[in-house]
DNA sequence: GCGTTTCTGTTATGAGATAACATCACGGAC
DNA sequence: GTCCGTGATGTTATCTCATAACAGAAACGC
């Protein structure tokens, strides 16, 4: 991701059979919500797995073609408006990003906090009590929380490491 | 703010006597770290007190001038950036806005988690728990977190109470 | 089949933010 | 007082991020 530092990174994202698995995964799920997983959704989820990290949504744009062929803006943005809509993935707000949902829990939108490593990139999707916290804190101050946004920026343990 | 309902909302901004001492405070506090509070820098803070509310960087920069001229995008930029810097202002990435920091507490960058109303926009910037809820969660996954971004979208009290 | 709904493709443009560089103002050294 | 270094501002241009608007195609229910 950003180079902040100089070290090596390991990639985390998905390739081959477990790729494979986890679009079959989403489909059936995005099925049984009665929707459809249509080829530009699942090429854009596709995208995120493989990539394990956020990526920004023209990085998407730019390798959408399997041919090297970029897509128009409308076609992953909406792709990825579906995608949220189904708890498949995630904005992060803090670095304009895209993500996908790491548990791949059951459709919704779920509330989610980040662990972001701004030297490799390396995001961990936590479901703490971070969002308990907040959603009490909004209704002692008469605040009725519909959604939250958190997202924790550092090094992770492997780059302050290397560091 | 947005207009995601249709009753009419109070404004809660500064003005007058308590928009020169705030500024004033704000002068000394910044001359006490060494710094200038130069006239770009002050009038894009007037015009945050001035609003009480997240406002978007473009609307600064169209309400720059007294005179009605806008000003260049790097001169608000470079000022939120300062004001930011030493915690007299926030960014609120989920709207893409920046908002006085209410408490004006003694300079630095310090942490703060935000209550904001989708509907009429106020803005509660909360020093609660939850920034140390993150860190904790973030410290039991290896992360060393720096920096974190607490955005919780509702309604607030009146706002529910009049829709 | 036929209409309805949903999704896609496409063009254009709006909104948010920064790079790069010239110029200006302040403050200290002498 | 003037010279100089530092930091701030002014200005131009450009880059990145995101959506409006509308026409056409695909799927679904009946």
């Amino acid at each position: 991701m950003n180079a902040v530092c100089d070290h090596d990174h390991l990639h985390s994202g998905l390739d081959g059979a477990r790729l494979d698995r986890a679009l079959s995964e989403a489909e059936a799920r995005v099925a049984s919500a009665g929707e459809r997983m249509t080829q530009p959704r699942r090429r854009v989820l596709s995208l995120l797995l493989e990539s394990g990290e956020p990526v920004k949504a023209y990085d998407l744009i730019a390798r959408f073609g399997e041919d090297g062929q970029a897509a128009k803006p409308p076609t992953v943005y909406r792709a990825l408006e579906f995608l949220e809509r189904h708890g498949m993935a995630h904005r992060i707000a803090s670095i304009s990003a895209y993500v996908a949902c790491a548990g791949q829990e059951v459709g919704g939108s779920h509330a989610a906090a980040f662990l972001i490593c701004d030297c490799c990139g390396v995001t961990r999707e936590i479901d703490g009590p971070g969002q308990d916290v907040i959603a009490a804190a909004g209704a002692a101050a008469g605040y009725a929380i519909a959604r939250t946004t958190i997202e924790a920026h550092g090094l992770c343990a492997a780059c302050r490491d290397a560091a």
